[in-house]
DNA sequence: ACTTGTTTGTGAATGCTTTCACAAGGAACC
DNA sequence: GGTTCCTTGTGAAAGCATTCACAAACAAGT
């Protein structure tokens, strides 16, 4: 069953967001042998309701039976088809520091088709080296270098000081997608899709949920206050 | 001027997530030797609104002086200690594979006083090698070095099918916030702060908005769609 | 073929968050 | 001290996202 991407009513973040999640639970539902799952189930397993998914779905077709659920391998590949991961997306790295080699390493993004083609650094010590495959590249020949693998998404792993430098380099190439993470805000012009992954925000946000007694020292079971 | 924390309605997570990022952006502006700043300069380095700055800030007392702005160091120390930042935090690292290696070394952690005591681990090789001062155990000794350092936050960055154990036997003992790094939705009793950092997510909501062609190959800027 | 069980898809209702718009407070200069 | 010019703090309005609730659809068993 091919997905419709029929009247295509917008869709909100929050719900993209949920549909990775979906997948992700489904791909291991599938493994499992799992023929269909319900609402309820696949609710359960992400951590979400059942009107949710029912209504997260909606907005994209109608891919349930009623009084049966959703068979779990056609809901993956009409997930798959809704995210954009039927295809493989050529990446470039920006930065070869730690957290550039653990993003280089991470398997989820290779098992999901974000293919790293490039790496870039500033660093002489770095520049040249080779991994596995992939040699360190100066970021002098970053616009270069961008043109000639083809690169969809560049993920931004610099220091915040030198991201926007970088970012503005990156879209004046013709790079539309970009996921970064130095912590700083962005600029990008319309038409540029950005992402952010700030893992300092994150551990502000538990510091301020346990200073502001949100997360209990040992108490029943009264209030929830755990997040996402 | 104390932070009050007042008749503390209860403050959404947005919020909260952008005071960090307010806070990050007065930190640069006290550098720069800026005395005040009014809600539109720092929105607009934070990429929001000058609405949105009073309304976030207004949850938490009244810091704002008016037809001059706020007071740069006084408003720095009010998110402070608002986000709980006056202390430090102890913090024990689950993992220590690349993820885990490059989170070691994150400065912008130590620097607001997130302090990592100590790092665990299950391969044999790993076990015993020393990161500047802090030796990695195993994580068979988890229970008894969360107590013995007085963790208080865990981050998590083991794979995604050992994340949930981790997780049960990091709240048993007692610990009560949770920063996960696995790509899973992890399950917490009430009164346990949790935030995910999910790279996948992030980066399939790009594909999204390329696939989707929420992002133009190379068009006017007509209608925005850079998040976040 | 009918009945019983289940589970979807979806308008309507609720609950949150953001934006608007403006009165009130204070600075600065004459 | 009065006047002008800014900028805050905040109710009210608008805009979004989630939850509710139920009719419609199908499976399965008799």
């Amino acid at each position: 069953m091919p997905v419709q991407h029929q009247k295509m009513k917008k869709v909100a973040e929050p719900t993209v967001a949920r549909l990775s999640v979906y997948l992700r639970v489904l791909n291991e539902s599938l493994e499992n042998g799992e023929r269909t799952i319900s609402s309820d189930e696949l609710a359960r397993r992400s951590g979400t309701t059942a009107a949710q998914v029912r209504k997260d779905l909606s907005a994209f077709g109608t891919f349930g039976k009623r009084g049966l659920g959703y068979s779990v391998p056609e809901l993956v590949e009409a997930l798959r088809s809704i995210l954009g991961l039927q295809r493989t997306w050529r990446v470039a790295l920006i930065g070869a520091g730690k957290i550039g080699q653990a993003l280089y390493g991470y398997q989820d993004f290779r098992r999901q088709g974000f293919h790293i083609e490039a790496v870039f650094d500033s660093d002489p010590a770095k520049i040249g080296q080779k991994w596995d495959g992939v040699v360190v590249r100066s970021e002098r020949e970053l616009e270069a270098g961008l043109a000639e693998k083809s690169i969809d998404i560049v993920i931004v792993a610099v220091p915040a000081s030198a991201a926007q430098e970088v970012v503005d380099r990156v879209v004046r190439a013709g790079v539309r997608g970009i996921l970064n993470f130095a912590p700083v805000q962005l600029r990008v012009p319309a038409g540029v899709a950005l992402k952010n992954v700030n893992m300092a925000v994150e551990i502000e946000g538990l510091s301020y949920a346990l200073a502001s007694g949100g997360a209990r020292r040992r108490v029943s079971p009264v209030e929830r206050r755990s997040e996402e």
